[in-house]
DNA sequence: GCCTAAATATGATTTCAATCATAAATAGTA
DNA sequence: TACTATTTATGATTGAAATCATATTTAGGC
């Protein structure tokens, strides 16, 4: 089940594909012809620097998009890599770019979702710019940034996965965390800010 | 002369506005009930986060919108500061959103634009991972994100305006800018990647 | 079940930007 | 013009995260 507005499509811009873990959806640079939406898995969108270094541009997990601002952009400007096994959807971008023109509804609704975006890379932006790592990892794992694997949720959040390790233990041992399991935190909500 | 998709807009839904150097154009959860484009001045949206530092979400210039993301919201989710006196025109959000409703070459257009400005920030995002100052600021110069002030250039691109300038005295002694004023650099286009 | 690879975890050291401090140049203003 | 505030600029010190190193635990493949 596809969610708003992309289950507006007709059935020709929609098709099923899996792919395993590993696996590169596509590259940097190479021709942009769709965006997808992920059934069940995990892709991380990358983007490599002149300098080599990686930076995680996105995480998407069972029912997000990904590559949907590169509707606009003839070619993709950043890689595409299944952390998992993955079922994804994927949709066509001329079918998309059809759609928007004859249907009113859905270009309102993609408009909203991007916006939606917009403000989610803002908070990121906003989140990034916390200076100490203690607070910084508290503060993503209020935003709900925490999804199974800590080398990810350090890597989405810009610190090493040695800082976040440290930052974690330390919220645990003054109990502003409790640790449910090896790699496994929960928020002690009473500590929240009112 | 508004910039593409506004110009599409009714009169009614325009209105003019001049705000001077200091004005907050609107507040952090205040109601949202229009979105601007900037004819002239600067205006920065700024973000407090809940230790009182601030961060800088976005930097309007001339020809330049600000708060368009929060046409979805029903409040502003930042502040807007005017850092010189702003000639501005005001966009009335209910109508916009009855044009996108029945203009779908208006909210295609819109949805080019916020696409745009998702793809914009991951560049910022990408920008921000740069570890190292002087490749951070050079790399800033190179984006265009250099516009005037340096201490508003150090905000954005998320550095001190101390470690900004001696990123700036650093490169300028190394030959890879030169500086042809106080806090006027231009960059040696030789040393751009191939 | 064994072997390898990756994630989790923590210790030691280094590095570099933040911070604190200060000064000159400029802009604004009274 | 004199006075104040701000921006530009640089020096000294500090602190905290990056880096390097090394176990341990877990997951996955054969």
């Amino acid at each position: 089940m596809l969610a708003s507005p992309f289950d507006q499509l007709p059935g020709a811009a929609v098709s099923r594909r899996t792919c395993v873990a590993g696996e590169r959806i596509f590259s940097q640079a190479s021709r942009c012809r769709a965006l997808y939406y992920l059934v069940s898995g995990e892709v991380h969108l990358l983007r490599f620097g002149s300098d080599g270094t990686q930076v995680m541009i996105h995480r998407a997990f069972s029912g997000g998009f990904f590559a949907e601002a590169s509707l606009f952009s003839p070619t993709y400007h950043c890689d595409a890599v299944a952390q998992m096994d993955c079922q994804l959807v994927r949709l066509d971008k001329t079918h998309i770019l059809a759609e928007m023109k004859n249907n009113s509804t859905f270009s309102a609704a993609l408009s909203a979702h991007f916006a939606h975006q917009v403000q989610s890379y803002r908070r990121l932006l906003e989140l990034r710019a916390i200076k100490s790592a203690n607070e910084r990892v508290l503060a993503a794992i209020d935003a709900g940034l925490m999804g199974g694997n800590i080398k990810a949720f350090a890597s989405e959040i810009g610190l090493t996965h040695e800082a976040t390790y440290r930052a974690l233990a330390k919220a645990t041992s003054q109990g502003k965390l409790i640790k449910t399991g090896r790699g496994q935190y929960q928020r002690i909500v009473g500590q929240l800010p009112a």
